[in-house]
DNA sequence: CGACCAATTTGGTCTGACCAATTTTTTAAG
DNA sequence: CTTAAAAAATTGGTCAGACCAAATTGGTCG
């Protein structure tokens, strides 16, 4: 957001830290315009920019009478971001969560671009997996062609739902996983088998293929984060003990 | 919202259709707080709070020296909504979308709750599926146990992340479906091969025969409405031409 | 033609005010 | 003492006018 830096922003990421740390309670109500300004230094009209935002992210809902917070469950998914940069050590759960969902919605995206890609399309998408293979070594170098091969796929599927859905999951995931370097270790034989599996069903055209082998990617990375997370907690207990 | 009547929320629905009617090109810049103030007959600060609710739609990106709309595909999901009141007749692409990435999603919901569930959810799970065996005649009679049975899978899966998209997938889409009263008919044959499949998903614990399950029962439901409105549109014709 | 500088525009914020609706408190009746 | 009605205080929604810093714009000069 280009206004991160404003007040009413400011406002906004204190009390939705709040909210989500349950400081307001579900269905509690939020203290008046007034009262919030004063304690936050601030005008009326700042704060009402502040509560809107929090408001459409479902988090509170405001009627005439008071602000009352809504249950969490009830918010949308730009809370989520906020959720997770809540601890220092991301909640595993939830990291493991996101992988789930995104996968399932690559998978999905993987199986309608196969289906529906053209020639040209199809071509694109074999250079893309060759170079995959290439830098198949390591996580971190993997990144980039990998990005680009689930990008190309998105446009080729060409979904508007699940884009505008990964674009959020994207939005609220990527800065906390960058946040922790997070590499995990991928057993190099399942990506080998992914990547050919890839290839296979890019010369056949098999749309089930390309689900479940992005399917399987994703679930090795689940596989891998929750190994390095495991490791990582251990040596921090090693460290504090 | 509860504050649907306020006129800053009749301002930001104003330009939020004008901006996905393209009457605002994106990169175009909105015209200034103060302008629009006028042209809405109201004031800034009210422009102000309807500007910050597109702006955390990811619809526009406002920045000191002037607010630019953004491309569709930079927004969330809160757009679908009104993207597809747009139209009278509902875009059939996007329905089909939304089917596709609701489908994928309950289907992972599906297979992780079979795969977690205590022996007291099987319980639960089982009934209802009797109950949904018992109305499987009639779409419309079938969709109370049904979102039932979908929302206890979601409990027991228990996945914040799925939850919350399926949230605002639920706000954006469900108000249209009804709004054009959708009763696709599906095969009869085709929902009893889905309702004995969670059956013997449920007894056996197999969480992968469930996920499948679901996701035939969301094809067939994308297959019936495509049907449906092709059907619909075919009436249309008859009565314009 | 391009670089630079001043005037204007624009967003961000504040103050103080008014209204209608809701909440809370008080009051009066049973 | 309880309860119902009425009055007071609170709250959100909106408006008008003002100031500042940053960005845009337009004109000027090299």
């Amino acid at each position: 957001m280009a206004t991160a830096n404003s007040i009413s922003c400011e406002i906004a990421t204190n009390l939705r830290t709040d909210i989500l740390m349950q400081r307001y309670l579900s269905g509690e109500r939020l203290p008046s315009e007034r009262d919030l300004a004063s304690r936050f230094d601030a005008s009326r009209g700042a704060v009402r920019e502040a509560l809107s935002q929090l408001e459409q992210s479902g988090l509170i809902e405001i009627q005439p009478g008071g602000a009352r917070v809504n249950p969490i469950e009830a918010a949308s998914i730009s809370v989520l971001g906020p959720l997770m940069a809540l601890n220092e050590i991301p909640d595993t759960a939830l990291v493991d969560q996101f992988l789930q969902a995104f996968g399932a919605l690559s998978a999905l995206t993987a199986r309608e671009a196969i289906n529906h890609a053209s020639d040209e399309d199809m071509n694109r998408l074999r250079q893309i997996v060759v170079s995959l293979n290439n830098q198949a070594e390591d996580f971190e170098t993997m990144q980039p062609p990998w990005r680009e091969f689930l990008k190309a796929l998105a446009e080729i599927a060409d979904n508007l739902v699940v884009h505008l859905i990964s674009n959020d999951l994207r939005a609220q995931f990527v800065e906390q996983m960058v946040r922790l370097g997070l590499s995990p270790e991928l057993r190099k034989q399942t990506v080998n088998e992914v990547l050919s599996s890839l290839k296979r069903a890019i010369t056949n055209r098999d749309g089930d293929l390309a689900h479940a082998a992005v399917q399987k990617y994703f679930d090795e990375v689940r596989g891998a984060v929750h190994k390095m997370v495991d490791s990582r907690l251990g040596t921090q207990r090693k460290l504090v003990g």
